[in-house]
This record gives structure tokens, C-alpha cells and sequence, in this order.
DNA sequence: GCTATTATTCAGCGATTGTTAAATTTGGCG
DNA sequence: CGCCAAATTTAACAATCGCTGAATAATAGC
């Protein structure tokens, strides 16, 4: 066969490509495909408002695709949540620790900002799956189900980040923080969800795609709010 | 036909109550019924997640019934929505006006609280109802579909919370304050929305069940980090 | 080039989905 | 008592759901 031939017969077959393609040919072939197709579609309507028939129809591939390579459609969305949960973990435990080793007294906003750049920058400059999968994130977080998944794989995360806080407020206590969290975290994916909210509140004065606007407030915002919080529970004698 | 014969008539049918009941008997009969299950199970698992026949079995009825009150399963979701967003909506514009005219200076606290603490308090003495309610709201207002509803019901409140921000920090571009409320809002539902997840992370030490704790916690968070935005933005002189 | 293995499609299964037309029961009213 | 309208149930419809066994095509290694 020449080259010719494998370019004509790859044009004129309708469904393209029976067969087994190369094994490490990651992301162009199909089980890359369906999970970029689930992430996008995962992230507009959730779990249970997605077929397994339209994540198929997306990908350009049958069905059955994805029970041979995810068992079920749990195992789908699974698949989905754990491609992005793995190196955005690592790339934000490397920007924690890189912190803390990179200056000499850290602050509340310093370790805000180290927890929250990662996303922001692989919002903004990775690959555009990054926005379906923050959204899809957002969405799961305040779903009552959700939450086996999001600990299992963020909570190493928060952990540094607030081990690193008390360090920035010496004796503030770990309740504070927890909380202190709690509140970041709602405003943070939020924030990421994509869901533009303040775009048509503000009626255009704010674009919830100006992440860099966000970045910046959200790190003013949650600092001070962090301080604020813990002076006023020390104040009135509670901490 | 005796008192007996209908009591008896009662306690022998199966499946009971066909026919028609009173008219204005609200709650109790299968509309109210229908609506309540619903709110639970939609905030459980979502709009989609849910099926016409498990909401009309948790109700006690048939499932026709949900078509004959409400069209279809979107109708359904609105009505739920609605019954509660109306008076949620009307009793938070009222507090928010009561501050106003009960206070000489307005503060940024005072503004936030007047806007949070309906819903805090509902969720902690209203019926239970309540509770499911903010899980549902806080679900979708994380999705991308849920936006039309939720700027249908709610900007308005946002608008008035918003308008006395401004008379709390004379000069505050109107710019930081939508960036301020969205913070703000994120914070709030994720802590409305019963999901426990400061209650593992902190391995109990937090307990998002207990919402004065949050409420406490929320406004001074909530209004120091408003404050701190608001002067990071103008010594940047951004604003 | 043969063969084993892997990737993919095909065709369909039983169960469940949202929805509806029609029958039936009930309460209110004269 | 009998009638009317409202509320409820019955019984089903076509479409779609998640999922699977078997056939088939492409590749890798020999």
C-alpha cells in the first residue's frame, strides 16, 4: 500500500478508523476524545443530564467505546475528574512549597495567592478542557454527592495551604481557618465556574472572563476577609 | 352514609384519597405534597438526576398528577422554585429596607447582614423545607442553566443590597461592589448549601450545621474583605 | 506474511423515561 | 338526591436509557 492509498482510504470510509490505532497515541485517539467530549458536556449539564449516547456522538465514536474503556458511565465521569484532579494537585502543591522555600516570612496573601494562581493560569493559558473541568468542579462542589470525590483528591491541598495560613498568623486557631477556607473556596469556584453571573448582574461592568480582575480581588478579598474574621472571633473573646 | 361508613371507607382503601379534596386545603393535599418531595429530591440530585415517578412516589400520588399540576418536569422545577423564592425574596427586601430606616449610618456589616440573615434565618426556624431549598439553589446557581432563574428571582434583592453598599463607602465604584457581592454570594451558598464538606475537611471541628457559627463568621469575613478589596483597587490606582 | 491482541463498530437487549388519553372518584351545590 | 367540575388513578405510548455479546478491522511482534 502506498501512501496514497492509506490517504484515500482514510478519506472515504464514513466511519473512520475500526481498528486498534497506535496504543500511546494519547489524546487525539478515542478514549481521549470521549473524555473531552464528557468533561465539556459533564460540565453544562451535569452527571444525569448527559448520555452516554451524546458524550459518544461528540466524540465521533460508538457507544460501546466507553464501556470497554471505562466500564460504565460512572467510571466515565470518574476518568473525566481524575485526568485534571492529578496534575492540577501537583502543579498546586509544587507552587505552595515553592512558596514557603521562596520568602522569608509568608503572608495570608501569599499563600492565597500560591493556592489559587495554578488554577487561574490553567484557566486563562491551559488547554481550553480546563474551563469545562472548573465548571464542572464548581457544579459537583455544591452537589451533596459530590463530596467523596472533591476530598479525595483536593484535601492534601487545603491542608498545605492552611498549614502554611497558621504560619502566616501565628496562633490564629485552626477552626478560623477552616472556615476561613470554606468561604475562599465558595467565592473561588464560583468565581471559575464560568457561570458569568456578574457579567449580566453588573449588566457588562464585570467580565467573570477576566480572570486577571477576579484573580486580583479574589487575593484582596480573601485575605482581607481571613484577618478581619479571625480579629473580630478574637475580639469578642470566642478564639 | 354515617361518620362510620366514612371512616371505615378511609381506613380500608390501599391507595388512598382518588377523588377531589377541598380546594384551598394548600400543603397538606397533592400539589403541596408533590412540591415538597420534589424540593427534596431535586436538591439530592439535581434537576436531572430526578425522575417524575420517584418524586410522585415520595409524594404518595401518581404520577399523572404532576402533569396535571404542572404541564411537565420543568414546570415542576419552577413551581418549587418560585413557592419559596417569592417570599424569600419579598422577606429579604423588607429587612434590607427595615436596616435602612432603622439606622442612622449604614455600615458595610450592617448592609450584609440585613441581606444574609433572612435566609439564615429561615434555614435554622423556618419549616424544613428551607434547608433542601438553599441545597437546590446553591446547585444550580453553580450551573450554567440555572442563571435565568436565578437573575429572574434574586437581582433584585442584589440590586438593593448593592445600592446601600454604596451609601456604607461613599465613592466605591459600583465595579467593586459587583465583584464584592459575587464574592460574597459564592461564600453564602456554598455555607447554605448543607453539604459538610468544612465538617470533614476539619474532621469536626467546624460544623456547617451550626449556622450562627457561620453567620457570625461570614459577616466579618464577608465585610473585611469588602473593605480590603475596595482600598487594594484604589491604592493600585486602578479605582 | 502470519498471528495474537487490541480497538472499534454493529445490532440489539430489557428497563426506564417523560408524557398522555381516558376512566373514575370525590366534593360542592342546587 | 343528582349533577358538574375538579382531582386523582389507570393503563398505556413511543422514545430513550445504560449496557452487552458478538463480529470486525487495525496494529504489533514474530
Amino acid at each position: 500500500m502506498t501512501k496514497l492509498d492509506h490517504k484515500a482510504l482514510a478519506k472515504s470510509r464514513k466511519k473512520p478508523g475500526r481498528g486498534r490505532p497506535k496504543q500511546s497515541d494519547e489524546g487525539v485517539k478515542a478514549r481521549g476524545r470521549l473524555l473531552d467530549a464528557a468533561e465539556s458536556l459533564f460540565a453544562e449539564r451535569g452527571f444525569y443530564g448527559v448520555t452516554t449516547r451524546q458524550v459518544a456522538d461528540a466524540a465521533g465514536v460508538d457507544v460501546a467505546l466507553i464501556y470497554y474503556h471505562f466500564e460504565n458511565k460512572s467510571g466515565l465521569f470518574d476518568g473525566v475528574f481524575e485526568r485534571r484532579a492529578r496534575p492540577l494537585v501537583s502543579v498546586r502543591r509544587d507552587s505552595l512549597r515553592a512558596y514557603v522555600e521562596g520568602t522569608g516570612a509568608v503572608t495570608v496573601e501569599g499563600a492565597v495567592a500560591a493556592f489559587i494562581n495554578p488554577m487561574i493560569d490553567l484557566s486563562l493559558h491551559g488547554d481550553p478542557g480546563w474551563k469545562s473541568y472548573f465548571a464542572l468542579v464548581a457544579q459537583i462542589d455544591n452537589t451533596p454527592w459530590g463530596g467523596e470525590i472533591i476530598h479525595r483528591f483536593f484535601d492534601d491541598n487545603v491542608h498545605e495551604l492552611i498549614d502554611i495560613l497558621q504560619r502566616a498568623v501565628p496562633g490564629s486557631p485552626k477552626k478560623e481557618l477552616y472556615w476561613a477556607y470554606n468561604f475562599l473556596a465558595g467565592s473561588m469556584m464560583l468565581a471559575l465556574s464560568g457561570t458569568e453571573r456578574v457579567d449580566r448582574l453588573s449588566e457588562g461592568l464585570c467580565r467573570a472572563k477576566d480572570l486577571e480582575s477576579a484573580r486580583r480581588r479574589l487575593l484582596s478579598y480573601c485575605a482581607g476577609g481571613f484577618v478581619a474574621m479571625i480579629t473580630a472571633e478574637r475580639l469578642s473573646g470566642r478564639a
